[in-house]
DNA sequence: TCGGTCCATGAATCGCCCTCATAGCAGCAG
DNA sequence: CTGCTGCTATGAGGGCGATTCATGGACCGA
């Protein structure tokens, strides 16, 4: 009960046992040995008190316990990470702030809202490295990454209940409207196909399509928002489509606006709490809100 | 720059340092040895490429790198300890929530807004253990102590300016009127000296000063609020005091309420960003939300 | 100059963590 | 049933980092 440390590669043997998916795997990925991992992993279990992995023939999974340890401990070693970083960079304000930075985006975000932030966070703040990783915002969706500590911050589509999941925290960014998009020059585009896709969250535009007076003939789905504009660029169908996924539109499409009545979707940002506080992430907040504004127009 | 890796007892001694102000009195504290802190403190700083701590003959104090160093220090394990926490208990929700609860509260809220939320806390949440400090709301008062990792949750006047201080969150708890305070049956209490404290920040009050056409005779001093109750209770003056601060007050004071352009100051809690999402902070926290409107109310 | 308080330093030691080698276990193919 | 091929578990031994002990140096005040 005294003794309970865990140090930094005890943390990151629970990451790469549960990225891995084994404990041999894990050597591999840690430079180091199956048994290294076997017996760091067993020594944690007894200082817990609890088992962390339901070992099996193929390897090793975590247990639900095991699953709460692991993205605690990412978010240990994130916070050793970003220690180090801004203990040796000069104190926010007065000196540079750097080091990388993970964000999570689903994909219209990470190809056109992303962009122009980061080509402003560049200027503002050189020392910083941000990658981006795209992520389907369906289940847990790019919230989840944060939330197991796989990113630093994401791009969510906020749904109608809680703003942010708990335990975590962010903001509303944006809310764009839903747009109908068709082929261009087409006499009739309701009476084209529906295409949609699976990320398309409904719950958005369900209470719009109650209270519409036509149905679409016939309803298709793509991959993605891409794949969806560009079968509608093709003059297969009609889709019912966010701003944000519009923005890259070929002239081939033509876009019309939904009324006053339209279907909207918020868009925001969420990190953990630990992080919020660092310069790194608060940097690139400040140019997510200063390019708010604009964004909502432009779109 | 490889090998940049802190284990918990690094950042313990490094804890102990910020606060025994000296690597002997750290050695005494972590049940160790002088050497070992000086050699452990070297070694971070080699690691880290930065001086961490001024040495002279007084001790050692941190380098503004190094209270960076020392405040992530604590926030990293702090997020271990509730890491083990929350691994061994079973989901939140599902288990008891546990484990030591610091809280920083100034005096009157120490003594007349806490005990009746921690009771309710106590039945709510048996197996949380608060402990309370009373911390002169100076300088940087409760909130201080919350970014320096002193304490979990901290009660605060809140300034008129920003709601909390930058890296910290937290929320208004009530808005509470300040009143006139005097020896009862006095005939004209406001010819009596006022009696004031450090604690009081004028800035809630000095608006309403400049609006009032007398001024008061003499002002003294007294040392905290409960003092300084117990000087008017004494019939030595009057003062003007926040509703909290006069739950206690004896019959020998009568109250006097300053109307309808009377000066008020918010109370609220603070907490750090990291902590807002544990669960022990959480329970206090919908115990402090729950007991807000009666207070308000009983005042 | 002495006695006290600090921190620094080097060599010896202790303990933890890792490696190596090996064992155990389950499936699968013959 | 046997041998092969994934896994993980385990015990013995070694290396290296952390701690200690003993000492030294700097500074201060009496």
């Amino acid at each position: 009960m005294q003794s309970v440390d865990l140090g930094p590669q005890e943390l990151r043997t629970l990451v790469a046992v549960a990225d891995e998916g084994g404990f041999s795997a894990a050597g591999v990925r840690l430079g180091s040995t199956q048994s290294a991992v076997s017996h760091a992993v067993r020594g944690i279990e007894r200082k817990l008190g609890v088992v962390l992995f339901e070992r099996g023939r193929y390897g090793a999974r975590p247990t639900p316990a095991g699953a709460r340890a692991v993205a605690h401990a990412r978010r240990v070693l994130r916070m050793l990470e970003v220690m180090v970083a801004e203990t040796r960079g000069g104190d926010e304000g007065t000196a540079v702030v750097g080091g990388p930075l993970r964000i999570a985006a689903f994909r219209s975000a990470a190809l056109y809202l992303l962009p122009p932030v980061l080509e402003r966070l560049a200027v503002s703040h050189p020392g910083i490295e941000p990658t981006v990783r795209v992520v389907r915002e369906v289940g847990p969706g790019t919230a989840g990454e944060v939330a197991e500590g796989r990113a630093d911050l994401g791009i969510a589509t906020v749904g109608t209940g809680a703003p942010v999941p708990p335990g975590l925290v962010g903001d509303v960014l944006l809310e764009e409207p839903y747009a109908l998009v068709h082929p261009v020059g087409h006499p009739a585009p309701r009476s084209l196909p529906l295409v949609d896709w699976a990320e398309n969250c409904s719950s958005h535009t369900r209470a719009w399509w109650a209270a519409q007076d036509w149905i679409p003939a016939a309803t298709v789905r793509a991959e993605d928002d891409g794949a969806v504009l560009s079968m509608v660029s093709s003059g297969f169908g009609m889709a019912i489509m966010p701003r944000l996924s519009l923005t890259g539109a070929p002239p081939s499409v033509e876009v019309t606006d939904l009324g006053a009545e339209r279907p909207t979707r918020k868009v925001g940002y969420v990190t953990t709490p630990e992080l919020a506080a660092t310069s790194v992430v608060r940097a690139l907040v400040r140019e997510l809100r200063a390019g708010r504004k604009p964004q909502v127009n432009a779109a």
